[in-house]
DNA sequence: ATGGTCGATTCTCGA
């Protein structure tokens, strides 16, 4: 099983992007973030043409997550949007479901600024989702954490680190935020397969980042043990950072092999 | 300390 993540910024403007990539890999699932439309504007029927099914949380103008599904995989079962009482006006950054494996698709708020109400924010909605795992999932059975975290884990995953420490993105909060929601009961599929510095995911639109190599590894693909066990590869797929208007966020990509997870429904 | 660039929607915000 292919499973990918992608922060598309935007799918209107990223539909053909997307569609490239679904056609020269074909992933049996594709986590996109940062949609931004609402769940009857998102381009459902392009996809169709392509083999793939949507299931939409959407938003207008902000925010917004989705699976694409390949035909022929498993359809989407136990769909989940969002976390449980929040009110209409929450933002749409989580959708999970059981593709085999769950997988569940997190757009985690940015935080702005270091003090600001957005990192309070943020670092709430990092301890709802630990919360949220507890409550609905079990780490012994397969489940994939993927998305756009919005947290650089380690100095090897920031291209200057010393630049960056205290800064949004990488400040010690919020490595320990994240570090709370590991403890659930994940691994970083990447580092399973990499373990050099500088292998990034995001590079600021701005300053010319991308060309300079300024990046930082914030799109992650985590999975509970029996997955991490079944995971035969994972990696960053920097090429269509490089297209003509291109999201700011390359895909992240794993591949596990469902037949290692034996005793666990596929 | 500031600003740089995108995208969606205005006469600016969020990233």
């Amino acid at each position: 099983m292919k499973i990918a993540t992608w922060n598309v910024n935007s799918i209107r403007t990223r539909k053909e992007h997307v569609r490239a990539f679904l056609e020269e890999h074909r992933p049996d699932v594709l986590a996109l973030q940062e949609i931004k439309v609402t769940d009857d504007q998102f381009p459902a029927a392009f996809f169709a043409e392509a083999g793939y099914r949507s299931t939409v949380f959407g938003q207008k103008t902000y925010n917004g997550v989705a699976f694409l599904a390949r035909e022929g995989f498993h359809e989407a079962a136990d769909v989940v949007r969002g976390f449980p009482d929040e009110g209409e006006d929450a933002h749409s950054r989580l959708i999970a479901a059981r593709f085999g494996p769950v997988v569940v698709n997190i757009y985690l708020p940015n935080g702005s600024e270091v003090g600001s109400e957005k990192y309070a924010y943020k670092l709430d909605w990092m301890q709802r989702l630990r919360e949220w795992l507890d409550a609905t999932y079990g780490a012994g059975e397969p489940v994939v954490l993927v998305g756009d975290f919005n947290v650089a884990p380690e100095d090897r995953d920031v291209h200057d680190p010393e630049a960056w420490r205290g800064r949004v993105l990488f400040s010690e909060p919020e490595k320990e935020a994240l570090e709370t929601i590991r403890a659930w009961g994940f691994t970083d599929c990447f580092r399973l397969h990499h373990e050099e510095a500088g292998r990034f995911s995001w590079w600021d639109y701005r300053m010319n980042q991308f060309r300079r190599g300024m990046g930082l590894r914030i799109d992650h693909i985590w999975a509970s043990r029996p997955a991490a066990e079944a995971c035969a590869d994972c990696d960053i797929f920097v090429e269509p950072r490089r297209w003509e208007r291109p999201s700011d966020h390359a895909p992240v990509m794993a591949e596990l092999d469902l037949g290692a997870l034996n005793g666990h429904s596929q």
